[in-house]
DNA sequence: CCTTTTATAGTCATCACGACTATAAAAGGG
DNA sequence: CCCTTTTATAGTCGTGATGACTATAAAAGG
């Protein structure tokens, strides 16, 4: 921060890239856009935009977060700066550092275009490649954080509507983790880490499926895992 | 991303500023720079600077590590992105968005002032506050990351120098958590994770203190920690 | 030689967790 | 109306990681 008068510095843009999820049926889907313009017009890009004079990168992404999923409250998902894009040539016309953000929502409305013209379409994450910019980069980054999160975090229940099943929890952890975990035992530790999840007393139950219905739960107070729930390990690495 | 012609964007100086932290004596240190100038004059603050027009953030934080420690080979120490700090009034001159970085080190030689004339001083953790700008906030960030990242990757022997002893790499997990461990436990788990660290085969020893000598170690292959070196709870927290 | 200091080798009980099996409560189909 | 299917929930068992200790080894300093 010193040096203000030695070194001339050249003005940067600043922009935020979003990185939206939400569980559908299952399967982790991203928010995109198409752009209608060059460079990279016609092809899916993350939402995003310019920081403006008097917001901060967190202020942007949240206004963003409104703007391209047509939410009236935009206080309530959770958000989260993942880090900074800078490289000099990632945007062809000019000098674009972007902050990029992941945002976390229940299964959501279908995002129809939003204030600008550009349509925004919920897609599979295993879907979203060859979009515009690093935003493949941004992306994948974007998903590796959040499934680490699940380790150690009760960031889960951020993908969960306010009263939602283990069954659906569970469903949360496999989406983005891409494994398949046993039930019972995913059951007893999110059980057992106090905090994690608060029964809904009123014995409720979903319907709708087959089978037994389920006790329905809310996010609890805690914030943290305490043992962490780790991913299933796919190679030789040490359980 | 889109909207280039929707929404004119103001020019943000971008900067970088770094926390850069050192095991010394069995405590953290981390290097502040004297400012010379206003704001701030006569205050502390991370060292860092401008991003100029051809260089990523990543490149200019390792070039403003170089500056400010003296080092030649600025390869080495590891560097990592923390997050980027964007509140409009974060600097009362101007628009000023800064990408923080975190450094770690071995145990450096005496750093002098860097190019600029602001002299540069290893600083205990604990006595770095009233720093200039939010740089208290991004330092206490810092060491939160760094504490937690301990916890899961094999980072703590990037402050030990090529050969180190376990009880020093001990010392870093100590230093950095504010805690002390179990010597004989936590030997068990750093030798029981493979390729944490690697025996140097020469029966070698390190001189100097009293007691039996210890064994020296080298850094091995692995980046992760499965399953991961919790820091013990101080609360209630479940074990 | 004896104390101090540090490193290293164990022991033991507890607990978390993966892999299972078993039971309960619903829907649907003959 | 039984019987299969489906999903939720309860419990069991063995292994491995870990916290809390105790014991031994190898140096330095008086």
């Amino acid at each position: 921060m010193d040096g203000y008068d030695k070194y001339a510095f050249e003005p940067f843009a600043v922009t935020v890239d979003l990185a939206v999820f939400t569980i559908r049926a299952g399967t982790l889907h991203v928010l995109l856009v198409e752009r209608g313009q060059e460079p990279y017009a016609g092809q899916w890009a993350l939402p995003g935009g310019f920081v403006q004079p008097d917001e901060s990168a967190e202020s942007a992404a949240r206004r963003e977060l409104g703007e391209e999923t047509g939410l009236t409250d935009v206080s309530g998902p959770h958000l989260e700066q993942l880090r900074t894009y800078s490289e000099p040539d990632r945007d062809p016309r000019m000098r674009v550092v972007s902050v990029a953000f992941a945002a976390l929502l229940p299964d959501a409305p279908e995002a129809h275009g939003g204030s600008d013209a550009a349509q925004a379409r919920w897609t599979p994450y295993d879907c979203a490649r060859g979009l515009a910019f690093d935003h493949d980069r941004i992306l994948a980054d974007a998903r590796e954080r959040v499934g680490a999160k699940l380790e150690y975090t009760c960031l889960a229940t951020a993908f969960c509507p306010p009263e939602f099943t283990l069954g659906e929890l569970q469903q949360v952890y496999e989406a983005v983790w891409g494994t398949s975990l046993d039930r019972p035992n995913f059951r007893r530790k999110v059980l057992a880490t106090p905090g994690f999840v608060d029964a809904v007393p009123g014995a409720a139950r979903l319907t709708g499926g087959r089978g037994k219905p389920a006790a329905l739960y809310r996010a609890g107070a805690a914030t943290t895992l305490h043992p962490p729930l780790l991913r299933p390990t796919p190679e030789g690495r040490p359980a």
